[in-house]
DNA sequence: CGTGATTGTGGGAGCGCTTCCACCAGAATG
DNA sequence: CATTCTGGTGGAAGCGCTCCCACAATCACG
């Protein structure tokens, strides 16, 4: 591996004189600049990125972290979807993503010293469970951060980009009252989600205002077997259940399993609404009316809201709420 | 932030000391230990990643290499859980995993760079399109590498694992065969990958051995709409198809889509096989018979083949083949 | 009690880079 | 002609760490 020194030798000019040559080039002749990068060129130089950090105290990579138990990860196409757009984001300004899958609890030690630990200038964190302290963390190590989705404690001490999870599950619920569901139900979101707890609180604005009773509650845990069996579970607590708004689109497809098992026509004598929108909504039959989580916007803003810090043009956090929009399909 | 030197002062101790107590801690007095250790704890000392990685020549971190269009990378579950298992399985041994995602062609110039620029250890590389030459360059570098896949070029150079898509593909081809289609199509993968190119040529040779005109060939992309827009074609040309091969499970959702919308019923009209196994077969309708593509296995080898490089134990290139599975589900 | 091994320790060099600062030529100003 | 600026340059310090090496202390053994 060459070094900066041996440029500088084969160029004809100092270490200094090469160093800013390469970086940025101010206060350098143009003929020293063309006869380092000509250097360069002939020595297939790169600067050791080690050297580089330690004295300007940048790693220009920054962490995308991930506080879930692995297995649950990627059969949501929400982290890989978010994954993919903060990556692009971030490497359009030459920063490099390091993934961080850390269990919470378990590894959090792990993960805390790691983001302690001057390996990366800033992190993008999805995470919204109860449980984890995340964002008070990140707030107390002043680590510049943006999180995607709501940190469920800690919200107001950093920046974040969500959605109106809340008016996103009202809305959708309120296609059921309106083509005539009297008794609806909902499987929910994991409880110790903000996600989760926003649209149960959505749907049951809709219910309290338009008189409904709303007891028909189960829980699920965003994934496609948890929607079938709570699916289940409703229609064995409440058999007489005409509409049914499952909290994301994969529990919505397993509960359509559930009532097609059951005999029960949807959306004819079971309405059903999702949410997330991701594509698989369209796939299912009958496919998904369901509410557009936009979750790319949030992504791409995230990565915004933590360009922003990095670059130092603001210090104090920042919330962006996007608008959900509601799609209609067949099954309600 | 604290430094060893702060550490090594409270401790009583020369710096150098402390470096050892803190790595390894052989040639260390008991008692400097302890003392070093709870310097480090009421300290929150954390080692300087740059700096050590200045002296060692090791960073302690590995990238995941995915040279495609971004748009694509994410709608395969291939690559979300090829990420995953690789991530869980180096995280394991405390390196860190660093997403690239280049764009071939365009990028490869910067991957090739970062690649070089001693930002990581090695590499994990999930690559087999005929255009890019990762492999020997990866190989030309002498970087530490796995391959998830065999690549297209090069691949006697570098240690790689595949599973064997020929056998997959003539295997689930022959139960098209068995149940009695004679008129067998098939949808391939994009011709320029090896598993694209290897799954025609395991139908081909299915075909030929049982003397079955092998002509009905239509390119596919890996894509669900790209499955249902072949099909299409497919039909056209070949109206009297009985049987279909599908090289992957995605594209043959979409090609259900376009049989039923054409009216011919799956298995009787037209038996339908895919491959991949990855979690979208079961949910088709009707479910696929299809082949399982054991990239657990495959993620999890390309690790260890990375790890037994970077301890040093070979250095010679080798491969791991794994066994596909045939699954049988109501498709055909 | 001398010799040689063994264990623990600290001094110091040096990894490759950026950046401060002193310097110098030459242009612009009085 | 003396003076202030400039733009351009190189010397050198120092980022925080590891590890080589010299050295002291302890031990085993004849």
């Amino acid at each position: 591996m060459p070094t900066l020194d041996e440029v500088a030798r084969m160029a004809g000019v100092s270490r200094a004189t090469a160093s800013r040559a390469i970086n940025g080039g101010s206060r350098v002749s143009a003929k020293a600049a063309e006869a380092v990068a000509e250097a360069v060129r002939t020595l297939g130089y790169t600067p050791n990125p080690a050297a580089r950090s330690l004295v300007t105290r940048r790693t220009d990579s920054v962490a995308m972290v991930i506080p879930e138990a692995d297995e649950r990860v990627f059969a949501d196409p929400f982290f890989a979807r978010t994954l993919r757009i903060v990556t692009r984001a971030l490497s359009a300004r030459d920063l490099q993503v390091v993934l961080l899958i850390a269990r919470p609890g378990d590894e959090e030690e792990r993960l805390l010293r790691y983001l302690r630990g001057g390996h990366i200038d800033g992190a993008i964190v999805v995470s919204s469970h109860r449980s984890d302290l995340l964002a008070d963390h990140v707030a107390d190590l002043g680590l510049p951060a943006a999180f995607v989705g709501r940190p469920w404690t800690g919200a107001h001490r950093v920046s974040y980009a969500d959605t109106d999870n809340f008016a996103g599950a009202r809305e959708v619920t309120q296609v059921l009252i309106d083509r005539g569901c009297r008794r609806i139900g909902t499987i929910t979101g994991p409880a110790d989600m903000s996600a989760g707890a926003d649209r149960v609180a959505g749907w049951r604005a809709a219910l309290d205002a338009a008189s409904l009773a709303a007891d028909a509650v189960v829980e699920g845990d965003f994934t496609e077997d948890g929607g079938e069996a709570a699916c289940e579970i409703l229609l064995g607590r409440h058999p007489d259940i005409d509409g049914l708004m499952v909290a994301s689109d994969l529990m919505a497809a397993g509960a359509l399993r559930t009532l097609e098992r059951a005999g029960r026509r949807v959306p004819d004598d079971v309405a059903v609404v999702g949410y997330d929108d991701l594509g698989i909504a369209e796939r299912t039959t009958p496919p998904l009316t369901t509410v557009k989580n936009p979750i790319g916007d949030m992504a791409e803003e995230a990565a915004r809201l933590l360009l922003a810090q990095l670059d130092g043009t603001t210090t104090i956090p920042r919330r962006v709420v996007f608008a959900p929009e509601l799609v209609r399909r067949t099954s309600a």
